[in-house]
DNA sequence: GCGAGACGGAACGGATCCGTCTCGGCAATG
DNA sequence: CATTGCCGAGACGGATCCGTTCCGTCTCGC
């Protein structure tokens, strides 16, 4: 063993550099293009016209990979402005998660990733406790506001709420794949607005 | 070729019989274990205890056999029987969707074939056209009925209803993971209704 | 200008998969 | 009893993948 091994934290990445970069970029089309389960790590490697040795410089395996890349792309999310009204908040919330969803990569990739986690317990835990969690309390922000303001009694059931929130607009966009256009959202806050009220 | 080969309709499986059954066990049980993406035929007829060439003897190739058996079990959707209410029918809905979303298998293969979606055009096809459109046919009832008992106004949007119907309840059940006691099923049926009605 | 170390590229062993093909076994038929 | 045809088992060629290892090159800091 003539070549000397550089001591990192195990499981993250050394370099950020322009390497890196790329095979972020190459593992998230590839992502998008052939899903998690077909993965392969050649052909993250190939298209970010890079050796395979580059990548396990970086992590010491797939799953690996993917986790810590996951966590990288996740502190993303937006926050949730305040509009004085619950039902500004819940429109203007739906306009930009909506937006999010049509996104090209995520539009493929968050599926995958959702289905994924029945197979994959480390990806189940990192969405769970990044990406969800996160996702909860900034929705949440909402709900708590309109509680503030007297819009909503309470004792309002926080999780109850955020399916509603979550929910119609998610199986509008990426189950049923439905042309979304603003009108549709607007009355769909309408009727997220008359549940969470009820 | 010393071989004759039984003349059938190109695609479609021919003997319905023990060995038949067996593979589409197998099929699903390995679907629901690696996925979609990595689904081996090997290993479905490992699975089965048959040897490859009866798959190969009944389905032309991995997507045939795939479109066929999804087929052959879409047409088990239950119907929505009249309760009397749009409350009623909403429940009884819920609560026998949710059943259904919790069995093992199901609760493991809808989600990944709703991502398959996005690489395989025929699984694509074949969900929107065969269960996609019965569904929408069969819970669009519940608002039908709603409308002509005048619970619901004439002119009501049917998909976005729809999208009431199964929103919350996906998110919750599938995407969040929830448990889901009946008390909640109860309080986002409360909810959906004053939905519908806004 | 020199050494350390990352680079792209390529190959490796071992594994898995697809789809085809060939066996011998077995049951039903005639 | 001989024929027929599906059966399970599994070998096969060709392909892909993982994770490791090596080569020769390039770019740094010193």
């Amino acid at each position: 063993m003539s070549r000397s091994v550089p001591a990192r934290p195990q499981g993250g990445p050394v370099l950020q550099d322009t390497v890196t970069d790329a095979l972020r970029a190459a593992f998230f089309e590839e992502l998008a293009e052939v899903g998690y389960g077909k993965l392969s790590l050649e052909a993250v490697a190939r298209r970010a016209s890079t050796g395979k040795a580059a990548i396990y410089r970086r992590w010491p395996s797939k799953e690996a990979m993917t986790l810590d890349l996951l966590v990288q792309v996740s502190v993303t999310a937006a926050d949730t402005p305040d509009t004085g009204s619950l039902r500004g908040d819940v429109l203007a919330y739906f306009t930009k998660t909506e937006q999010a969803l049509r996104h090209p990569l995520v539009s493929r990739i968050l599926p995958d990733l959702l289905a994924a986690r029945a197979y994959h317990p480390g990806i189940a835990a990192t969405l769970g406790e990044r990406i969800g969690e996160e996702r909860r309390e900034k929705v949440g922000t909402i709900l708590r506001r309109a509680v503030e303001r007297g819009e909503l009694p309470d004792d309002t059931d926080l999780d109850l709420g955020l399916d509603f929130l979550a929910g119609p607009l998610y199986w509008a966009t990426m189950v049923r794949q439905a042309p979304t256009d603003p009108d549709l959202l607007a009355r769909m806050a309408d009727k997220v607005v008359a549940a969470l009220a009820a």
